[in-house]
DNA sequence: TTGAAAGCGCTAACAC
DNA sequence: GTGTTAGCGCTTTCAA
């Protein structure tokens, strides 16, 4: 049932020449093979179906023309777009990849060993960024791996990283948020507090926090509110937002650290029998499909993710064709902002002064 | 800077051993290898840091422990869920997954193509489900190769497949409503009339159609819409059916083939003034993480899609260590009703009969 | 219990 | 232009 392997000298044997000669014809380079020749080997690949094994190739190139991508989260929303991006410029460039999930540092080692058995030419990480310092990375670095970090906060500058500026995101949310007119404002964060704190939900608050303090603006603490990046998670925090505070003291704009929580923060707003935006505006970062049909449609900051991973692809592979690392580089993606319905027109009143 | 590569034989000469012996401390099968050699070698391998080679060894085990992953849509909802299922089993078994993007069929083919030169030891194909047949499927399949399809819907019943039973989900999905108390649908098809139909549309269709028949019900034409699976088709679709129905003729609860096109639906709704569940009832195929948190939160059939992926993985990986084929089979899971607000409670008066 | 030797399928010097 | 040869790093007979 089986084919059996049929081999380059095979191939050499039917159409009577060597198997080197077939190898040239294959990757056809430098050496000029006869016409005669060249037209009967190619036929005889195709009469035998001959398939080059790419596996054997590799050993004696010392290239194997696979990266690996690892990430912690299939799940995040990140994944998908960033995921199709690397994909786009990889497979256009002739480069496999290899996924491997990797939840926590541990995890993710193990990936990196493994990977490297298989003989990757090199890596993108896309996992989340919990802290700054990631030493096993600096240590790949050392060893002369090609690797490129997607959205990780790494304070060794001689990694190639790319970031998308959460930071600036949050800061332009809640800028927005201003020119509406706003000056009471609430925020459900991202985990800014667990053990080990995500650092784009570090980097959002950080981003509203300093918009508020331009404006000299102080917010009492029963308007800020951590949630966990879930849905679930925005809705409870938004109940507790409701629950905790008066009309008097409630704010008039939130910042929703992101987009799932966004959501669940509507429908928390919505239940509560607060009318958004008209009661209370809303913001976000993340443009995931859906954010565009809640209800009300979500003002939020898109991120770019897709250029993100194309960009990551492509400096892997320039990085691996030079054959030496790229000039160590921090490129920071700024985010769009996409204004829909959650957040309103200009207020009119005076009214809203908190 | 990079670390020169160091080889078995760099250990065996290091451990004052041959390589072979080196490579059964490794392996570690039916060879008995001294104790104190063992020590040393396993010493020096430490002490080197050597990372044996898999691209070596997979010449002569033909076999790279490595298996392609197809599929056609990165964006599709199931891609992510079933990824985690088939990674899940997958990395348990020592395999490592080769992530290959393929839209259309010649892509599709072409991915095979490169994959089986890259030797991977087998397949597992998440595309979207166009047609029927697949010759290139069952050509793969005579070769010999181990493959499993999740989410298609072939007629080559010598092929393992994984399927969702989505007739049956859109019959549940249907009967729940009835069960209600309606009597009058309408329902927004998945892309059903399309130059190439995406099969599980076309099985949704089915579903729906044979509960109203079984219920000796017809419906209006104009209560039959067609979307495209998106969150855009199915809010033109559903602001289409408003349109063009009156009070008299409108459904009292529609059957929304997707869920991105029932966050669409649940919109358009909202803009026309409807409410939901008490102007219409809504229920959809489909359980994204989002579907928890609409206003209102939709009732849908959550289809086992991280089921389908570990089923695919571990079936696949069976048939890799037996060496041959299993009895081929095609799995049809079941999806399960998640009851949440977006159907109401039973139906009270009589009225609404259509 | 161990080592020597022969390859896996291919490419790349090096001859001719 | 083309063939011969020597490996890539590893496993696996086959002897010892």
């Amino acid at each position: 049932m089986r084919e059996e392997v049929i081999t380059i000298r095979d191939v050499a044997r039917q159409a009577g020449v060597s198997p080197s000669t077939v190898s040239h014809v294959l990757n056809g380079k430098d050496r000029h093979v006869g016409l005669a020749k060249r037209e009967k080997v190619l036929e005889v690949i195709r009469q035998l179906n001959y398939r080059p094994n790419a596996i054997a190739r590799s050993m004696i190139r010392r290239a194997t023309f696979t990266i690996g991508l690892v990430i912690t989260e299939l799940q995040n929303p990140l994944f998908v777009p960033v995921t199709e991006g690397v994909e786009e410029v990889l497979r256009a460039e002739g480069y496999h990849i290899v996924l491997a999930s990797a939840s926590g540092i541990e995890g993710e080692i193990r990936a990196i060993e493994t990977l490297r058995q298989q003989q990757v030419d090199g890596f993108i990480f896309m996992s989340l960024s919990l802290r700054y310092s990631s030493p096993h990375l600096t240590q790949l670095k050392e060893a002369g791996v090609p690797f490129i970090t997607i959205n990780r906060y790494l304070d060794d500058k001689d990694i190639n990283q790319i970031q998308i500026d959460d930071r600036e995101a949050a800061y332009t949310a809640t800028q927005h948020l201003f020119s509406l007119g706003h000056t009471c404002f609430g925020t459900v964060a991202g985990p800014i507090n667990s053990e080990v704190p995500r650092v784009s939900a570090l980097q959002r608050y950080r981003g509203w926090h300093e918009a508020l303090q331009e404006h000299g603006l102080s917010v009492l603490p029963e308007n800020v509110l951590i949630g966990d990046y879930t849905f679930e998670g925005g809705y409870k925090a938004a109940q507790q937002l409701l629950a905790q505070t008066t009309l008097s003291t409630r704010p008039t704009a939130l910042f929703i650290a992101n987009e799932s929580m966004a959501v669940g923060t509507l429908k928390a707003l919505y239940e509560g029998g607060l009318r958004v935006p008209q009661d209370m505006a809303v913001v976000t970062i993340g443009d995931a499909p859906f954010v565009a049909y809640t209800i009300p449609a979500l003002t939020a900051l898109a991120l770019p993710v897709d250029e993100a991973g194309r960009i990551a692809a492509r400096r892997l592979v320039e990085w691996l064709k030079a054959g030496q690392p790229p000039q160590a580089e921090t490129i920071t993606l700024s985010c769009r902002l996409i204004v829909r319905d959650s957040c309103g027109a200009k207020l009119k009143g005076m009214g809203n002064q908190g």
